[in-house]
RNA sequence: GGGCUCGUAGCUCAGGGGGAGAGCACCACGUUGACAUCGUGGGGGUCGGCAGUUCGAUCCUGCCCGAGCCCA
């Protein structure tokens, strides 16, 4: 072993011979080894690489992986990654850009290998981070959204759904992004509310009786208004409907129509309608059979089909020439500052325009209803389980979805179309022609359009397992047994995987599906490219010079003015860089901030103390491995009977019932906080310490002692592995050495379980009886600032002869621990000396004063026990003195505040008599 | 408008009907000894406010104030 905790050391090896020697392949053993346990990995969209967000998870996730894998169960870890449509295509097409290439310039082939060019780039580096990250997934297996398997997955999805009438092609409105030229779903729209005006506009009446005023946000969509509409009950306008009304610049009349639509309250009351550009007005367009009057083009300019005043006019620059029509024709009422939302396509960030299109759609509504009684019948359940209602929420009022997309990157949509526009479904043309009976002279041409990502992503828990086809993997793995991913996917993935599992496998996906929070740098930011606050995982694995991190962060903005401010906050918040910190403290970062919090925020601080505990086991190990060197292991001669070991071996029993509870119920931060308490705390601060003169001791007591201090740092280095994989492995060879430990790696050695046997009571007892002693004595070093190291001499007062028993056989330990010269015991009618004093229960120890101690402070820390006491004596009378509290609370309640009243009493004699003395000197 | 979450020490967060916790930060003392990436001790909170239920509320309920998220 090297002598200073480097984690680049330790992390470097491992992960290659952990892969090499297959233990990432799902592998039963022991008593569980019929039992599978299967985690799918969210794959990661091949844009780029990971995040902290991602690496968030996979720890997690490779936490729960290891924990059931080394309790022997069958473990399976299926990773891939992901095509993202949009995503990806947009990344390419702006690195094209930059060369001054446009996507159409190249055409669709040429663009497509383009793509898959940047595809095979990104996962390669997806791939080494999560190596990286110590993520142990089953490489073997690894799967891509677009891979063969899972794109005939896709096609069997789509033409199943049409065949049983549950897809079918609508011209509809749409979400339309007339940026990126595609539909979108009502998922991929985010609805913010902005600054923007509300315009009143003059409509005359055809009758010549003056105008209607209509107020509008977007002015510009006048062009295709196609009636007015007011409240049936709207007696201010009762004479109007049924009458028309002249559509100024469009030349046209419209109907004046009654919908109880329309609130009276808002602006005048009266509202312009217009079906082909919002979503509310379409509805009543179908009501009220009102024609659809579409006014702009794919890139949202006004159409040939208007006034030519207004053809190929962007449509903000259209609103502002059509508020000046208005204006110059003296139809302009007014205009306020108004607050509206505003829909944005999450990737573009343009503003979406509800427009008039021809997509495919599925008909949700019955698989819907399915997968939202798996949630509600417990079939599935949500940790933390508030998220249900969330899920409940959106399934229950869910609405068709939109799966085409007007993209080139992705699964193409499987359908043709003759002359006629005849629909035809199936893989291929070929088999189109077969299931149709079509000659081979008929025309056919194949939809343009692909999948929303999502509509190959939900099929993932199964596809990835081989579905279609019907293979082992399937039977063996299906459903998996966790789903762990962030709120934000609910709807978008989890809802979407739960549909299609129970549709095409008749079976839930997952069995539980686990939520966690969202990671945000240090401030509770958001991070972003754009803020500027990102962290590479990486980098805080192996550190980063601060020049290098300014220009990660400077370097590629999409808003390159913000460049000096991320630099000035960089440099502040970073002054010398980042350290290497190692994967391990990486990962027990991920794991202690786990908490059931939505905002999870990461802070180098945290990171930091998390680095030292591993520089912790590393030291502590060392010093069991300088200690243990003539040991030879015979396990017929351990028999641990000091009362360090009996309580070590006790608390390890308590810890690793505690450990495994956490993780069980997905309490990383529990769970992390459970064992660096044991091996700091307990192990450590000590076990260690105690160990230390029983080592000295006789031979017997040595060996039991080293072999004792050997096994508990296997079995908590054992606890520890699913968190911190690489430390515990490097250390855990070497103990395997000297245990002879039948297993090759920590990660395939037993999980430990509570073991009742090694559970010991009375040592635990008297550990704690010692315990307060020397905290006691400790107590009193501090704040009489006696230095640690001086040995001091007390004197025991009112002992028990329990007392005397245990001090008796521990006398050694005490008298390291608190590092004690002598201890006497006061006979019956001796006096102590002038002395400082510790309370143990009915013991008192006193620590003569003489040229150590000096009065004034001694009386000072004197009245403040005295005081404290006097608290608790006050709180713990009053509850007594009351009846109700005696005749209600529990006997045990009762019986403890009887105990805390009369300890405290005593204490309050002994440190009045105690500053009575003082008081005298 | 509907749904959800949060408010506990200077900071970040656990906890949970009966003694207020951790890490970091702070103060004091300490370095031949596994570890100064450390050790020992200490200071610090009317658990957002008000009311109710209860023998007892930081915890349960209601209302209010403040912060945030999702949906319409």
């Amino acid at each position: 072993m090297i002598n200073k905790y480097d984690p680049k050391t330790i992390e470097s090896k491992w992960y290659k011979i952990w892969e090499s020697a297959g233990y990432f392949s799902p592998k039963g053993r022991g008593k569980k080894a019929d039992e599978t346990f299967c985690i799918m990995l969210p794959p990661p969209n091949v844009t780029g690489s990971l995040h902290m967000g991602h690496a968030f998870q996979d720890t997690i996730m490779d936490a729960l992986i290891r924990y059931n894998r080394m309790q022997g169960k069958k473990t399976l870890w299926q990773c891939g990654t992901d095509h993202a449509g949009i995503a990806t295509q947009m990344v390419v097409e702006r690195q094209l850009l930059e060369q001054g290439i446009k996507r159409t310039d190249l055409g669709r082939e040429k663009f497509l290998e383009k793509v898959w060019e940047w595809k095979e780039h990104s996962s390669g580096t997806i791939q080494g981070q999560i190596r990286r990250l110590g993520a142990s997934v089953d490489w073997e297996t690894e799967r891509f959204t677009m891979d063969d398997g899972l794109s005939d997955a896709v096609q069997k999805q789509f033409i199943q759904l049409y065949e049983e009438g549950l897809i079918y092609r609508g011209k509809r409105l749409v979400n339309w992004d007339p940026v990126l030229q595609t539909a979108l779903s009502d998922l991929e729209v985010e609805n913010k509310e902005e600054d923007g005006f509300l315009w009143h506009l003059k409509y005359p009446r055809t009758d010549g009786k003056g105008f209607v005023i209509v107020a509008t946000t977007r002015p510009e969509t006048m062009l295709g208004d196609t009636a007015i509409a007011v409240h049936p009950d709207d007696e201010r306008y009762s004479d109007l409907v049924g009458k028309t009304i002249d559509l100024p610049l469009a030349g046209r009349k419209i109907p004046v129509i009654a919908d109880d639509y329309v609130d009276m309250e808002f602006g005048t009351g009266c509202v312009k309608i217009t079906p082909a550009h919002d979503f509310n007005d379409a509805e009543i367009g179908k009501r009220h059979n009102l024609e659809i009057i579409n006014v702009l083009t794919d890139d949202a300019r006004i159409n040939d089909e208007m006034p030519e005043k207004y053809h190929g006019m962007d449509r903000f620059d259209a609103r502002k020439q059509i508020v000046a029509d208005f204006e110059e024709l003296g139809l302009l009422e007014k205009i306020e500052p108004h607050k509206l939302m505003v829909p944005r396509g999450d990737r573009s960030h343009s503003v979406v325009e509800p427009y008039l299109t021809d997509q495919w759609y599925v008909k949700v509504e019955t698989m819907a209803k399915r997968a939202l009684d798996a949630v509600k019948d417990g079939e599935i359940q949500f940790v933390p389980e508030n998220w249900d209602k969330t899920y409940y929420q959106w399934m229950e009022n869910i609405e068709d979805w939109c799966i085409s997309r007007q993209l080139w990157w992705g699964h193409r949509v499987p359908a043709w179309y003759d002359d006629e526009g005849n629909i035809y479904v199936a893989e291929d043309e070929q088999a189109v022609r077969e299931k149709y009976n079509l000659s081979d002279d008929l025309q056919l041409k194949q939809d343009e359009d692909v999948f929303d990502t999502w509509f190959s992503s939900n099929l993932w828990p199964f596809s990835t397992l081989g579905w279609p086809e019907q293979t082992d993997r399937l039977k063996e793995f299906y459903p998996t047994q966790v789903l762990v991913t962030g709120f934000d996917i609910i709807f978008f993935w989890v809802a979407r995987m739960i549909m299609a599992g129970c549709k095409f496998m008749d079976k839930i996906p997952f069995e539980t599906v686990y939520i966690h929070g969202l990671i945000n740098d240090s401030h509770g930011q958001k991070m972003s490219k754009s803020k500027g606050n990102v962290l590479d995982p990486i980098d805080i694995i192996d550190g980063i010079d601060l020049e290098s991190l300014v220009k990660k962060r400077t370097t590629g903005l999409m808003q390159p003015q913000l460049a000096p401010k991320i630099e000035k906050a960089t440099r502040k918040e970073f002054p010398d860089g980042i350290k290497p910190n190692g994967c391990d403290a990486l990962r027990f970062t991920f794991a202690a901030i786990a908490t059931n919090g939505r905002h999870l925020r990461f802070d180098m601080n945290r990171l930091e103390s998390y680095r030292n505990f591993a520089n912790k086991i590393f030291n502590a190990s060392r010093f069991v491995f300088m200690n243990t060197e003539d040991f030879e292991l015979n396990s017929d001669n351990w028999k641990p009977d000091s009362i360090a070991e009996l309580w070590i071996l006790t608390r390890l029993q308590q810890r690793t019932e505690e450990f495994r509870k956490h993780l069980d119920g997905f309490r990383l931060d529990l769970a992390a906080q459970c064992i660096y308490d044991f091996i700091w705390n307990e192990y450590c601060d000590w076990f260690v310490e105690l160990a230390k003169p029983l080592l000295k001791q006789d031979e017997k007591t040595k060996y039991n002692v080293q072999h004792s201090l050997l096994y508990v740092l296997d079995q908590a280095l054992r606890l520890l592995h699913p968190l911190m994989p690489f430390i515990t492995e490097e250390i855990w060879q070497e103990l395997k050495t000297k245990l002879q430990l039948p297993d090759e790696s920590i990660m395939i050695s037993a999980f430990p379980e509570f073991d009742e046997s090694l559970v010991f009571e009375k040592a635990a007892n008297d550990m704690q009886w010692l315990q307060s002693i020397v905290l006691g004595i400790r107590q009193i070093r501090g704040e009489m600032n006696i230095s640690p190291r001086k040995p001091l001499s007390i004197i025991l007062e009112n002992a028990s002869p329990q007392d005397l028993e245990i001090l008796n056989s521990n006398e050694e330990l005490l008298k390291t621990m608190a590092v004690l010269e002598n201890i006497t015991v006061l006979g019956n009618d001796e006096q102590a000396p002038e002395s400082a004093v510790a309370l143990v229960g009915e013991m008192k120890i006193n620590i003569p004063m003489a040229g150590l101690i000096d009065v004034e402070a001694e009386i000072t820390r004197i009245n403040k026990l005295i005081e404290t006491a006097n608290k608790e004596i006050t709180r713990a009378n009053s509850k007594l003195s009351n009846e109700k509290f005696v005749n209600s609370a529990p006997h045990a309640v009762v019986e403890k505040e009887k105990i805390t009243l009369s300890e405290n009493k005593h204490m309050l004699k002994e440190l009045n008599e105690q500053l009575l003395k003082l008081n005298n000197i």
